[in-house]
Parts: structure tokens; sequence; C-alpha cells
RNA sequence: GGAGAGGUGGCCGAGUGGUUGAAGGCGCAGCACUGGAAAUGCUGUAUAGGGGCAACUUUAUCGAGGGUUCGAAUCCCUCUCUCUCCGCCA
């Protein structure tokens, strides 16, 4: 969420940083609106300080005089209905106001940083740097194929359970999705995360605190009969643990890392990635999460960026990172890097990870603050998957193929999955 | 699901219609005492909005929203969350 004192104070400024996105924002609705409730506002003080010194004095008169029922007392206590009928006029129309404006201020995205790369879509984010040497033959399967010739996942059984877009693990298949999820958790604690492990389902106010909400409804599972939806990332519940919080300084920054099954509705995507382990309704993830001062908030994006590759380093898999442009950025975000991991099967790198500097966006749409110079404070909050389970067995499977149909796992993963291969059984 | 209790400042906790933004305590900050510290004493210590260069001033806020009243933390209604007991349950 924006300030909206800034929005009243700066709108052509407002307007300029949000048209970087790619589309003209006008936002002079709102601006006259915030005006109008400073000019009411003001009027409602001046008729409640009348009223409250009307009040005080009838509450001496009272206690002076015995008799509480003389003709001046009531006069006094009818100049206050008065004053009760004014005062309530003006508050229906300030509370009509609030909502308005805070419902059109809820639908505007986050400012995008300046350094972050200009650009209308996808097409003009910016590579970085690439890491590894991507694997490229011919006759190369898709995980696809590999994980049904190794029988490690059932689509076409999930469906029957499900729908389309769900996922049975099978066998080493699920044992492998567990050694994973094991695998990351154990990096980022012993890098200096708490580990977390939030609920799946979260309330609408959580979604709204970080963003999902109310622009996005259409992409979350929503349950029927209570105020709870199937968590979309861990960055939900991440975000909503500290709401209506005023965090400790000394504590930051907090850095957590969460396990947690993700749940999308994936609108507007059919007929992408319909096979695989690609882009499911339901899939794994373990996502980093960072609450900082807001002078540090630069410096953990990069932290964030490097703890998420440090997990694709380790699993020998080649990457690149790119910097996300104006027009391509998630709602909440300022600046986001993603990380891409490279895909054989289709010879292109595939996103398994996006960290994202939200600056105070979220910590304002959830009021978590901090004591800075004795003034409270919003903090910047972070976050970026560490990685994306799916996706980093997707890229294992593919990038670890053998020409005997069998895969070599990356030597990291043996603790976690006892062999350093994966063959027909 | 049934019954009951309760939500007050950073925390604990008093307060059942009147000048209460709210006693007291803890915590925190400053000062004094000390060689230094502890202990002690004194002073200060909520948030948001408005006005002012500032000192300051003004309004609102005692879970949320309505209502009664000249006046509500206090009375009434609705909602919500937490806790306890019973039932059910992995």
């Amino acid at each position: 969420m924006l300030d909206q004192k800034f929005i009243r104070e700066n709108p052509t400024s407002v307007e300029q940083k949000l048209s970087s996105r790619g589309k003209a924002y006008n936002i002079s609705h709102i601006h006259k609106l915030t005006l109008k409730k400073k000019e009411i506002d003001i009027e409602i003080s001046i008729l409640q300080s009348e009223s409250k010194k009307l009040s005080k004095l009838i509450g001496q008169e009272i206690s002076k005089s015995q008799n509480n029922n003389n003709p001046e007392l009531n006069n006094l206590k009818k100049k206050g209905n008065k004053y009760r009928f004014k005062i309530s006029e003006f508050e229906e129309k300030k509370r009509i106001l609030d909502k308005q404006i805070h419902d059109e201020i809820c639908n505007l995205p986050n400012f995008p940083s300046k350094d972050a790369p200009f650009g209308k879509d996808e097409s003009n984010n910016v590579q970085i740097k690439t890491w590894g040497e991507p694997l490229i033959t011919e006759n190369v399967k898709s995980h696809l194929e590999i994980g049904e010739s190794l029988n490690l996942f059932d689509s076409e059984k999930s469906a029957k359970i499900s729908k389309s877009r769900f996922i049975t693990l099978i066998g080493n298949g699920a044992r492998l999705e567990r050694a994973l999820i094991n695998f990351m958790l154990d990096m980022h604690t012993k890098n200096g995360y708490i580990e977390l492990m939030p609920p799946a389902l979260v309330n609408s106010d959580s979604l709204k605190g970080s963003g999902q909400l109310p622009k996005f409804s259409n992409e979350s599972f929503k349950c029927a009969n209570d105020d709870l939806w199937l968590s979309p990332t861990a960055e939900v519940p991440l975000t909503a643990f500290h709401k209506n919080e005023i965090v400790d300084p000394k504590h930051l920054p907090i850095k957590y890392v969460a396990y947690s099954p993700c749940f999308r509705r994936e609108a507007g995507s059919y007929g992408k990635d319909t096979k695989g382990l690609i882009r499911l309704h339901q899939f794994n993830k373990v996502e980093l999460y960072w609450f900082c001062d807001p002078s540090q908030s630069l410096e953990a994006h990069k932290k964030i960026t490097s703890d998420a590759e440090s997990i694709l380093k380790k699993l020998n898999l080649p990457y690149r990172l790119v910097d996300i442009c104006t027009g391509d950025l998630g709602f909440s975000s300022s600046r986001t890097f993603d990380i891409e991991v490279w895909l054989p099967s289709s010879k292109c790198y595939r996103e398994i990870s996006s960290c994202s500097n939200c600056l105070d966006f979220q910590a304002r749409r959830s009021s978590i603050r901090t004591k800075i110079d004795k003034k409270n404070t919003y903090l910047h909050t972070l976050n970026g998957s560490g990685l994306a389970i799916g996706r980093t067995m997707a890229a294992i499977l593919e990038n670890g193929q053998q020409a005997d149909g069998s895969v070599k796992l990356p030597d990291a993963l043996v603790p976690y999955f006892g062999s350093n291969f994966l063959k027909t059984t």
C-alpha cells in the first residue's frame, strides 16, 4: 500500500512512478478524495472540540448545583445535542470517503525502484549473469519422460483424484521431493534463517497484507464456508506472522525460511505447461523471507538472492540471474531478481526463484513497524524462493540424465536421498 | 458443536457514566548517588491525523463496528479473537 499522505501531497510524482510499470495510471480521483477527506477531518475536529468543552461545562454545572433539572442546564444539553447531530453527519461522510480511498489505494501496486530496468514486458528483462555450463545435446528427454520411465510420478492418476495440474509423487519421486525440502531447509537454517512451518490456510486479511487481495482473488483457492484461502505462497503467512506488531529493532533483521505447500488457480494459463512438474495447482516450495530496517533492504536484497543461488550452486544446476523490468514487476515488488534454471529439453532457462524487495509496501498493508530514533517506522520486507521444489526436481532430472536412462543426482543430496543416482527398479 | 470467562498503553494490571489518554507496577531512557556497577531516588516514556519554522497545540483511539447520552473504557446491540470445561477427532 502506498502512503496516503504522499499521494495527497505528490499526485504527479505518484502517477509518474506508477506509470513506469508500462500502463498509464490516473490517480486524480483518489487525489481529490484525499483532499476532501482532509477538509472533513478539520471540520470534525473543530466540532468535536466545541462539543467536548460544552460537555465539561455541563459536568461542572451539575456537580455545582444539586438541581440537575434547571432550565439553563437543559438549554446547554440541547445545544450539545445539536453538536452531536452535526458531528454524526460529518462522520458518515468521512466513513464513506475513508472506505473509498482505502479501496482505491489497495488496488495500486508498489512503485518500481529507479534501479529496475525500464521496460514494457518480460522481453525487456535484463540478464545479469549466468552460472554453470548449460547442457546442450541431442536426444535429451524432458523431465516428464524421465519421470514416467523411472516411475517417479503420475499425472493421470492425479487427475482422477483431483483434476489436471495435480501430481502424485511415487517411490523415489516422493523420496527425492522430501530430500530436496530437507536439504534446502538445512542449508538455509545453517545460514542463519529461522525455520517456520506456517498454516497453509490463510484469512483474507493476510492476503491483503501481502498484496494478493483485493486485486488477485481469482488466483487463489477459497474455502466455501470460511474466510480462509489456500495459501499461494509462504510469503503470505510469513508477512502476517508479524502483522500489527512493533518489532524490537535489536531483533532485526529477522530472517525466516519456511517450507509450505502452495496452491494457485493458474487462471489464464490454459494450455501452458500442462504436463509435468512445471505448473501445478499445488506445489511445494521453500521460501526465504526477511524483515529488515529500511536502510538495510538494498543489501538484504542482494543477500537473499545469493542465498537462493547458493542452493543451485550446491546442486550444480546451471542458471542465470535476471533483473525484472518495471513493466514485468509483481504487484508488491519494487525490484525483483529472478533466478532461472537451465532446462535442456526446452533449451531455455525457467524461473525457479523470484527474489523481491517490497520496501514498506507490505509492511504498511500489514502494519509492521519498528522504532527508529523513537519514531515508529514501517519495516522493509523481502521474499525469495529458496527454491521451488517441483521445478528443482525437473531440473535435476533433465540435467542429470544419462544415456542409459538413469539420472545422476547431485552429490549434495546423497546424505538426504541415500544415493547419487536414479535407476529403473 | 455445547457451556462459561475474557480482550485496557511495549508488558502486567486498576478502573461500571463526568473534566480519564486512562491509577499502580514492570520494562525502557535521562539525571542524581558511586572509583565503576548493583540497589535507591527523581524525571520522562503510546499511536494516528490536523495546525505551527519551532516550543507547542488540537482531535481521535481502552478487540472491531453500530447505538443510548450534553458526556462512554464504563450502559445496550452485532461481529471477532483468545482462554477454560464438555463432546467429537488425526
